[in-house]
RNA sequence: GGCGCUGUACCCAAGUGGUAAGGGAGAGGUCUGCAAAACCUUUAUUCGGCGGUUCGAAUCCGCCCGGCGCCUCCA
C-alpha cells in the first residue's frame, strides 16, 4: 500500500506524490508567541510531528518549516484591535520582543518535552518583513490589491477562486458576515496585507506606504514559499485556520506568483475539554505546563495519538488516566523484553513480526491512522508477552521484538523512549536496592509478611516497582 | 442565517459495503503468603432514531433528533 493523505483542498484521500521525487516540503502554521502553549498546540504539533517522522521513515528527505508569529495578529476582528503581543507586553511591562522571546522558549520547552522533533527552519515574522513587503508590492503592481490611507488590502473580487479551500463563496460571506465593514475596504471580504501603524504601535516598520506592520496572513505566504518554493507539497495547520487564514494565503500567493500554492492541505481537528470547546473566552484553556504537572508529557503525546488527527479530541482526567495506564502497559512490555534478553538464548522465530509490521504500516499509510497503528502495537505486545509468560521467548525473538518496538513505537510514533531504563543510572542506587531486597528476602523467608510488604510499599512510593515472582524478586524503575 | 463535522459498550476510541479493532474500567481464572506484572476467559446480535437502496449497511441515500466547529484572534 502507498501513503494516502486526506487533502482538504479536494476533500478526499489522495495518493501522496511529492512534487520532486524523494523530497517533501512541508509548512505548518506555528504559534503566536504571546502566551504559554496549551493542549491544542500539543495536538497540532504532535500530529504533524508524527506526519513528518513517518514521511522520513518512508525515505523522503523532508524539509519542515514552521513559523513563529511574533507580530501582527490583532485581538479583535480582521483589521482592528490591538496587537496581541503588544497587549501582553503592556500587561507584563516587557518589551514586545521580550514577550515573543519568552514564549518562544516556553513553546520549545513544551514541544521538546512532548518529544516533538524541531522543524528544520523556524522563521519569525519579524525577520521576514522585507519578503512580506515584496509580496504586497507585487500584488499592488498586478492589480490584486489597493492602497488606502497607508494600508493595503487584497481585492477579493479580483481572485475568483477565493473560497476554494473552505468551500465558501464571497456572497455567502457577506450574507452571514459579522464583520463590521471597514470603511477603507472596497468589499467586506477584502483583507489587510499591510496596516498603517498608529504612533503608539510599538512594532512598526518602514514601507512604501509609510510606517506600518504586516497583515495576518502575509507572513505565512512569504516564509513558506521563501524556503520551500512554489508550489510546495504540504501545508498544515489547525482546522480553525482553514478560513480565513489559509484561504487568504492561497489568494495572495497564487495571485502573486501566478501558479498553484500548495499541493496537499492537511488540517488537524480541535481539542475539547469535557466536551466543550477550549477557548480563551471560555476560560477552560489547559496549559501544557500545568498538564505536565499531572501527566507525563509522553502520556499526553500517547493520548493525542490514540485518536485520529482529523477527529476532535476530548480532554478529560478520566481519559488521561486511561491513557497513562495504556502507555505503561506498552512500556512494561518493552522493559520485559529488554530485561529478558539478558538471559535468553535460541534462534527460533515463531512470531509473525512481518505481519505486525505490515499492519502497522498499512494503518499509517491510511492517512496517518495512529489509533489503528497503536492498536497493532498492543496486539504485538500481547503476543510477545504471551510467549514470555508461557513458553519463553527466544533471544532472536526478543531482539526482533525490541527492534520493532523501537522502529514503530519510538522512531515513528515517539511514544517509546530508547532509554526505557529498568535500572537506575547510578550504580550505588542499584546496589542499595539490591541490598534492601536481599534483606527483604530473609525477612520473607521468616514469613514476616507485614514488614516485607512495608518495604515493597515504601520502595513503590519511591518509584521502584518490586514484583515477587516464582523464581525470585524483580524490580524496575517506574 | 450560511458552510462543514459528528453521534460506535460504563469511559476513551478505530472501523466508511461483507457481518463490530485497541486501550481503560468491570467480572472470572492461572501464578502468588499477599500485592504487582503478565497471560487466559468474559463484557455491543449491535453502531442516535425512522425509512430506503442492496444478496448483504455502523458503513451509501433521505428525513428526524442530539453534540460540535467555522463564518471574529485562536493549534
Amino acid at each position: 500500500m502507498s501513503l494516502k493523505i486526506y487533502n482538504t483542498l479536494t476533500r478526499k484521500k489522495e495518493e501522496f506524490k511529492p512534487i520532486q521525487e524523494g523530497r517533501v516540503g512541508i509548512y505548518v502554521c506555528g504559534p503566536t508567541v504571546y502566551g504559554h502553549s496549551h493542549i491544542g498546540h500539543a495536538k497540532s504539533y504532535v500530529s504533524f510531528d508524527v506526519i513528518v517522522r513517518y514521511l522520513r521513515y518512508l525515505g523522503y528527505k523532508v524539509l519542515y518549516v514552521q513559523n513563529i508569529t511574533d507580530v501582527g495578529h490583532l485581538t479583535d476582528d480582521a483589521d482592528q484591535g490591538e496587537d496581541k503581543i503588544q497587549k501582553q507586553s503592556r500587561i507584563e511591562k516587557l518589551h514586545p520582543m521580550e514577550i515573543a522571546q519568552k514564549f518562544t522558549q516556553s513553546y520549545f520547552e513544551d514541544m521538546d518535552a512532548l518529544g516533538v522533533q524541531r522543524p528544520n527552519i523556524c522563521p519569525t515574522a519579524t525577520g521576514h518583513i522585507i519578503e512580506q513587503i515584496e509580496i504586497v508590492k507585487g500584488l499592488l503592481e498586478k492589480g490584486y490589491a489597493y492602497e488606502v490611507n497607508g494600508s493595503v488590502y487584497f481585492d477579493v473580487s479580483k481572485f475568483p477562486e477565493y473560497g476554494k479551500l473552505s468551500g465558501r463563496s464571497v456572497e455567502e460571506l457577506i450574507a452571514g458576515s459579522r464583520i463590521e465593514i471597514s470603511p477603507e475596504k472596497k468589499h467586506p471580504a477584502d483583507f489587510a496585507l499591510w496596516k498603517k501603524a498608529e504612533p503608539n504601535h510599538i512594532m512598526q516598520w518602514d514601507s512604501p506606504w509609510g510606517k506600518g506592520f504586516p497583515g495576518w496572513h502575509i507572513e505565512c505566504s512569504a516564509m513558506s514559499t521563501k524556503y520551500l518554493g512554489q508550489p510546495f507539497d504540504i501545508h498544515g495547520g489547525g482546522l480553525e485556520n482553514q478560513f480565513p487564514h489559509h484561504e487568504c494565503e492561497i489568494a495572495q500567493s497564487e495571485a502573486f506568483a501566478g501558479k498553484p500554492f500548495v499541493k496537499y492541505w492537511i488540517h488537524n481537528n480541535m481539542v475539547t475539554v469535557n466536551g466543550q470547546k477550549m477557548g480563551k473566552s471560555l476560560g477552560n484553556v489547559i496549559n501544557l505546563k500545568d498538564a505536565f504537572k499531572k501527566y507525563h508529557p509522553l502520556v499526553v503525546r500517547f493520548f493525542i495519538l490514540q485518536s485520529h488527527y482529523r477527529s476532535t479530541l476530548d480532554f478529560s482526567d478520566e481519559a488521561l488516566e486511561a491513557a497513562k495506564k495504556g502507555l505503561e502497559k506498552l512500556h512494561n512490555t518493552v522493559k520485559n523484553i529488554r530485561s529478558a534478553m539478558r538471559g535468553a538464548s535460541g534462534e527460533n522465530v515463531r512470531i509473525d513480526f512481518d505481519g505486525f509490521k505490515k499492519k502497522f504500516l498499512d494503518a499509517m499509510d491510511d492517512d496517518f491512522n495512529t489509533p489503528q497503528a497503536i492498536a497493532i502495537l498492543f496486539d504485538l505486545s500481547k503476543e510477545v508477552n504471551s510467549f514470555l509468560t508461557e513458553n519463553g521467548a527466544t533471544l532472536e525473538e526478543l531482539k526482533i521484538a525490541n527492534k520493532l518496538f523501537d522502529e514503530l513505537g519510538n522512531q515513528i510514533l515517539g511514544i517509546i523512549p530508547e532509554n526505557l531504563e529498568t535500572q537506575s543510572k547510578s550504580n550505588i542506587e542499584n546496589e542499595l536496592i539490591n541490598l534492601i531486597l536481599d534483606l527483604r528476602k530473609e525477612i520473607r523467608a521468616r514469613k514476616l509478611w507485614e514488614l516485607s510488604d512495608k518495604i515493597r510499599d515504601e520502595l513503590n512510593k519511591l518509584g521502584i516497582a518490586v514484583e515477587d515472582k516464582k523464581d525470585g524478586v524483580s524490580w524496575r524503575i517506574k
